[in-house]
Parts: structure tokens; sequence; C-alpha cells
DNA sequence: TCTGGGGTCCTAGGACCC
DNA sequence: TCTGGGGTCCTAGGACCC
């Protein structure tokens, strides 16, 4: 469209991340069919364009696909995050030295100012950094320009189904509208399951219907999502460039098992290493929680479960914000004994950190009887020691070593660029 | 047999206050 | 007979994202 770029927004996303991170390392893989699949090799999380041509969607359960993958002989993996973080910090170091501010969006996307006058040199310039990335780190993007992000990301998604015509896609404003057109409104960044039935209820079913309608409306029919979905399609901005991240609200660390857990004793080993992991997060965030949740999770598939929720919580108020292990899990295997019944088999558990504030603006409690200058100095080792000799090195005893709950990867590749065993060699 | 994990934001409803 | 109303804050749950 006819519009000066300093009021562009782009879209980097980098193409079919995980996979192309596991290519990275087995270059073999290259135009063959690979998957990741989600912790617990429970669901599928990223496909190659050969899997996504085999029809199979996003975040199907493996087990559902299984036969059919196997007859094609897919390459699967267990995902491996540490690596995938680490490539995406690559990439997006990369980026921010050609296109300035940067704002990471996710593990695979940033958004970002676009430079050049004209469309033609603007694709020239984001196309050199489509290269540069490629060469550089080794994985392949596609861009997407817009006036507000909603259009850039849209135009993200033309990109990657124009394949053809490269990786960075506008639309031109001549066929903007028959662009819209094709495009389902389930597509729109923005519109997921429920938007989409309340949608296609009301007889609207592209990007275009959305776009063509009144925002005033739009918000009375769908609350103020709605209007700024309108607003956005329409390239007036809701949402403007965050480049400087803003202040973590919650931390979340929740595994489903390996196997069902009946014993209350496992059940707290497990939310003792979540725990563990959680409050370690804190401390490298340099934050403190002053609400804890505990939760428990039975197997919300199962019919004999139909009638009773699959998830109970404990809600655990702190009166001085902590981060500290020990001190957390003295109010939280209570919690799980508390929450814990024979009956149940469980599946899955998790602990949540909410009610996060600065280390430095603890207030401290009246009662208050630990010596925490004496407790931040003995974790500050543990973290330390963990950091330098690998994950787990130090325990803290609630923890457990039978690990009988913990869940399957039976598809992980190495841990190539964050463990020094795993650094591959050249012979 | 087998169904992820970690986040954010919005909204509706209740509690509380004056 | 008849029992305010408006504002704010908090929370739980849902929707959405990747």
């Amino acid at each position: 469209m006819s519009v000066n770029s300093s009021s562009l927004y782009a879209l980097l996303d980098c193409n079919n991340f995980y996979v192309s991170c596991e290519r990275l390392f087995k270059p073999s893989l290259e135009k063959k069919p690979v998957v990741v699949l989600s912790n617990n090799d429970g669901c599928i999380i990223a496909r190659s364009d050969e899997v996504k041509r085999l029809g199979v969607p996003m975040g199907v359960p493996y087990f559902q696909v299984a036969p059919l993958l196997r007859k094609h002989k897919v390459e699967l993996f267990s995902p491996n995050f540490p690596l995938y973080g680490d490539i995406s910090s690559r990439v997006f170091s990369l980026l921010a030295e050609y296109a300035g501010e940067i704002e990471v969006y996710s593990i695979d996307e940033a958004f970002f100012r676009p430079d050049g006058k004209s469309f033609q040199e603007r694709k020239e310039k984001l196309s050199v950094i489509a290269k540069l990335i490629k060469q550089g780190v080794g994985i392949p993007v596609s861009i997407g320009t817009g006036t507000t992000k909603t259009l850039a990301k849209l135009a993200n998604y033309e990109a990657k189904r124009k394949k053809a015509s490269g990786a960075v896609f506008e639309f031109q404003s001549h066929t903007f509208h028959e662009s819209l057109k094709q495009i389902p409104v389930e597509k729109v960044w923005g519109v997921g399951r429920g938007l989409t039935a309340k949608l296609h209820k009301k007889g609207l079913l592209t990007a275009y219907d959305l776009y063509d309608l009144e925002p005033a409306w739009a918000k009375r029919q769908f609350g103020i999502i709605g209007e700024r979905l309108v607003r956005e399609l329409q390239g007036e901005p809701a949402y403007t460039l965050e480049s400087v991240p803003s202040q973590r609200k919650s931390i979340c660390i929740s595994r489903t098992f390996g196997k069902k857990v009946k014993s209350c004793n496992e059940l707290k080993e497990a939310v003792a290493c979540y725990l563990a992991r959680g409050a370690e997060k804190l401390r490298s965030y340099k934050l403190a929680a002053s609400v804890m949740t505990v939760s428990l999770y039975t197997n919300r598939f199962d019919k004999k479960n139909r009638d009773e929720p699959s998830h109970l919580s404990a809600l655990i108020p702190l009166n001085c914000a902590s981060q500290s292990t020990p001190e957390l899990l003295s109010y939280a295997l209570p919690a799980v004994e508390t929450l814990f019944s024979e009956e149940k088999e469980y599946t899955k558990a998790g602990v949540y950190f909410s009610g996060l504030v600065p280390v430095s603006e603890i207030q401290p409690s009246l009662f208050d009887t630990r010596d925490r200058e004496k407790e931040r100095k003995l974790l500050q080792a543990v973290d330390s020691l963990n950091a330098r000799i690998g994950k787990r090195a130090v325990l803290f005893a609630p923890e457990g070593k039978s690990r009988g709950w913990k869940m399957k990867q039976e598809h992980r590749s190495p841990s190539f660029t964050t463990r020094w065993s795993d650094i591959p060699t050249a012979d």
C-alpha cells in the first residue's frame, strides 16, 4: 500500500521453527518429513512443509496420526526447548543488528519497523535480512509488512503461503480486498475457536468480512477485542511496538507425568521438583511471588471423570513475598496432602507463582522469623552450582530421586549448543 | 495403552465502601 | 407493601497466543 514506511510494522517469523532447529544439526533431514512432539511425546507441535502437505494438523495427539507418520517415514523429535531458545536468541540478535529496535513476540517471531520508502526498496532490504539470517544462523524466515501489527501478521501468513514469490510479502492496495476475501477469518491474529464460531454464526467467513465491519458494531457484538480487530484490519493501529519487555506477571511450571500417579509421596516429589525449578526462575529474574497455587490434575479425557473437575488447586497467599525454595516447599507440600485423594489417578501437577514483585520491593512481615539473609546466600550457592555443573546437580530433599513420574521423551535430540558434552565435533 | 506447556488479557460477578 | 446506587477492587474463568 502507498504508505510512509515509518508507519509500517514488519513481522519476522521463523519457518517451522522447531523443525528447522532440529534440521540445523541433521542436514540430511532437509526436504524430508519431520515433526516435533510436545512434552511427553503427546501432541504434534511443529511440522515440516512435507508433513503439512500430508494433512497433519497442528496440535493433534500423536497417537491419532502415528500410523500415517510411520507410513510416510516421518522423523520424530521430542522437544528440546533449551536448544530452540538458544537458536532463537541468535536469530533475534542478528535481526536487531539490521532492524534496530525489535519486539520479540514469541520464541520464533519479532516485530520491527521496516526500512525503505517504496515497496520495492523495502522488499529488497527485507530480503537481505532474511538471507543473512539463513546464512548466519541457518534458519529460514518469512517477513510480512503492514500498517498495523495485525496486517503485518496477515501479510506474513501470505508470505508463507506464496512461498514461490520470496520470503517477503506486503498487501498491494489494488488487490488488498481480493486478497482478504481469500483468507478464512480464523487466520486473523486474535480470532480463535470461540470467536470463529460467533463470526460464522453471523455469516462472517473471511478476513474481508471482518475488515468490512463498523468498529462500533463489532464492539457491541464481540467486545473490545472485536473492535480492535476491525480497526487493526482497517489500518488503524490498536497495538504499538513494545521493544522493552514488560515485567513478568506470572511463572508457571507444570508437567504431565510419564505414567499415572497414585501415591501422595510421588506427587509431593513431582510438585517439589516443579517448585524448585519455578523458584530458580524467580531468583533468576530477581522476583518474588506473593501468591502460590499448587495444582493436581486427573485425566480430563477419561469418561470416568466426566462428572468431576479434572483440576483441583490450592491457592496459598504468602504474607511475605518469597523466592526461597525451602520456604515455598514448606507451604506447598502440606497443600498437596490436602488436595490428594486415594481414589484418584493423577496425570499432571503444576506450581503457579503470581503477584510477582521485584525482590528490592518486598515488604517485610512483622511476624517474620526466617533468617532470609542466610537463606539467600545458600540459594545463591545452589543456583551457581547448578548453573556450572548442569541441571539438577544439587537437589532439595523433597524432590526425591526416584523420578518414577518423569515424562516420556523417546525421541530427544542432544542439546547441541547448550550442553558441553553434546557439542558436535568434526572428525 | 497413548491427548503439551507457558504466558497475557478481558470479563463478569462478588465484596466492600460511602 | 416498600429496603439505593455507584464506584473500586479482586478473583476466577475463559479466550487467545505461540
